[in-house]
DNA sequence: GGCCGTTTGACAACCATTCTCAACTCTGAT
DNA sequence: ATCAGAGTTGAGAATGGTTGTCAAACGGCC
């Protein structure tokens, strides 16, 4: 629902096949990984159309990225309100959080500081109950 | 302070160059872009040696790295407390800040779903006073 | 001076990502 | 159904930041 109008990006069959294979796990992939998936699970897409399909739905806020450590851009379907993430550095598992407080004091230092068109990236990492 | 016995790395010259050239921004710069500072202020310094320095001191915590959009890493020589950014999306000013609420809430949040070993990145990006 | 581990830099290699472009696929009219 | 045109795809080439290679240069030390 990011465009009523009829002249949307078309909802083809890799598309669907991209949001499928997100969803089919629970952590943050990368576009290769993405092209792994498909293609093990016998609906292969290329690869080129892999990224271009996960930076369209980035842009429309229907998948989160984030980066790794080495820089490779990550993608997770998420929830559709606003949150963050605690992602285990060993096994991936993500959970979402969400913290008003900690929106209002983004905003608040920002004001103060004469920022506007704010926005904010917020990530916590550790090692989970099951990896510890 | 990373280290006290005499067999740290060498404080060579263009290790020293390197530290210079970032010190002589206020703001987030990438590897090139050092590179691009020194070569034009008389001292050059190769490429790789640039690229190894950099990650050299952002692992010893002497300069803080974050990336672009596109990926890219930047760094920059902050204070050596715990702190985030607050970063303009058109010139790069940046403004270090502080909060102490934050920091509770990350480590509560984490704690709260059994993760260890934690740490995060927030950064807040807007458009700075002068470029609004 | 000569020895030896560290550091440097030019260049090649790597690899995620983007570009190119011809073939293909919808959709909506005729 | 047919056709035209816009949107989409995929294989491969090209891009560009980053890392690897390795011989030469350096620095402390005997
Ligand atoms: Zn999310
Ligand atoms: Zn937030
Ligand atoms: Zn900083
Ligand atoms: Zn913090």
């Amino acid at each position: 629902m990011t465009s009523t109008d009829g002249s949307g990006p078309r909802p083809t069959k890799q598309r669907l096949a991209v949001l499928e294979a997100l969803a089919s796990v629970d952590d943050f992939r990368s576009a290769q990984e993405v092209h792994e998936i498909l293609s093990s699970s016998g609906s292969p897409v290329g690869l080129a159309t892999v990224y271009r399909t996960l930076q369209l739905y980035a842009d429309q806020g229907d998948v989160d990225v984030l980066r790794r450590e080495d820089g490779e851009a990550i993608y997770r379907r998420c929830s559709e309100t606003h949150h963050h993430h605690l992602v285990c550095r060993s096994c991936g598992a993500t959970v979402e959080v969400e913290g008003p407080a900690v929106e209002r004091w983004t905003t608040s230092m920002a004001a103060e500081h004469g920022f506007t068109a704010v926005s904010h990236t917020l990530e916590i990492f550790g090692t989970c109950a099951a990896c510890s």
